[in-house]
DNA sequence: CTACATTTAATGTATGTACACTAAATTTGC
DNA sequence: GCAAATTTAGTGTACATACATTAAATGTAG
């Protein structure tokens, strides 16, 4: 759907201004989709997107730092999402022997079934669905103009 | 900035998948300067956006299901947003006369004054310099496609 | 006119975001 | 070897987001 219709505004300021509302709208559009669809696993967006990170190191541990650094959202409290994902006993927090400043962190079986049901379910990609309109070399041509911009 | 070195990682599933992490790392990034721009005004981003919905409507009121219509996010909690503006004195609420469940909310003269303070000082520009890196008709093209993903 | 449904805003609760600050462990420079 | 700097997590606070629920005013059907 436009833009304008979207938010009921008619001229916006230039394209870059009008590009800069399409961008952060679509995301929050595409969010809100995504978190709808791991609702009934009981994860939050922000949550699965740790326990991904940690099916990639496993079984290797991962630090904070390392999490911040993969993280989309760099900002965001890693720990206390993983605080989160520990009462769900999803991961495990030890502290790491090597450096007792670090903490190691690894995704439990509990968590890797989860990851698979999801992934089993499809629901990512269903929730994905709105991103089909597009073909392959419109979404390069987006990906193009989204790196550009952060030059 | 290519988004594989943003966020360290070298393959995605889909051209799709990697617009979607795209848009939504963008959008992120966007709003990260916007928000440093308003800090020394003393109003936040979404507080910003109520702010202009309002001069928008000025001299008649807004209710808070019309501040919502506009809005980038639906969902955000328009009363509290309003409540932060009231507090400062940037925003009055009144009960609305001929309906008594609205509210009736206006900008005050000092909420005129911020945003012209704002537009004067064009923090508003230089927040969007990044998106100068792109010409009128990649703006367009942008736009295209983002509103073809939401189609 | 009254009972029920709908509209409108506000509130409650859980989570996440942004940023400053703290505290402990380690590294570095002398 | 020790003092200062740095690294690493965690905490505190303010704000926003997401969604369910409440409460009051209004509309509507009988």
């Amino acid at each position: 759907m436009r833009l304008e219709d979207e938010i009921k505004q008619t001229s916006f300021q230039s394209e870059g201004q009008k590009a800069y509302l399409n961008i952060v709208f679509t995301s929050g559009w595409l969010t809100l989709r995504q978190a709808a669809a791991f609702r009934p696993y009981g994860v939050t967006l922000p949550q699965f997107n740790v326990l991904r990170i940690l099916r990639g190191q496993h079984p290797k541990p991962a630090t904070v730092a390392l999490l911040i650094d993969r993280m989309l959202d760099k900002t965001s409290n890693a720990s206390r999402i993983v605080d989160k994902l520990e009462e769900k006993k999803l991961v495990t927090r030890t502290v790491c022997p090597g450096n007792r400043r670090a903490v190691d962190i690894r995704i439990t079986a509990a968590g890797l079934d989860l990851l698979r049901q999801i992934d089993d379910s499809g629901v990512l990609v269903a929730a994905q669905t709105g991103m089909s309109t597009l073909s392959d070399s419109e979404f390069q041509q987006l990906n193009y103009l989204l790196d550009k911009i952060r030059a």
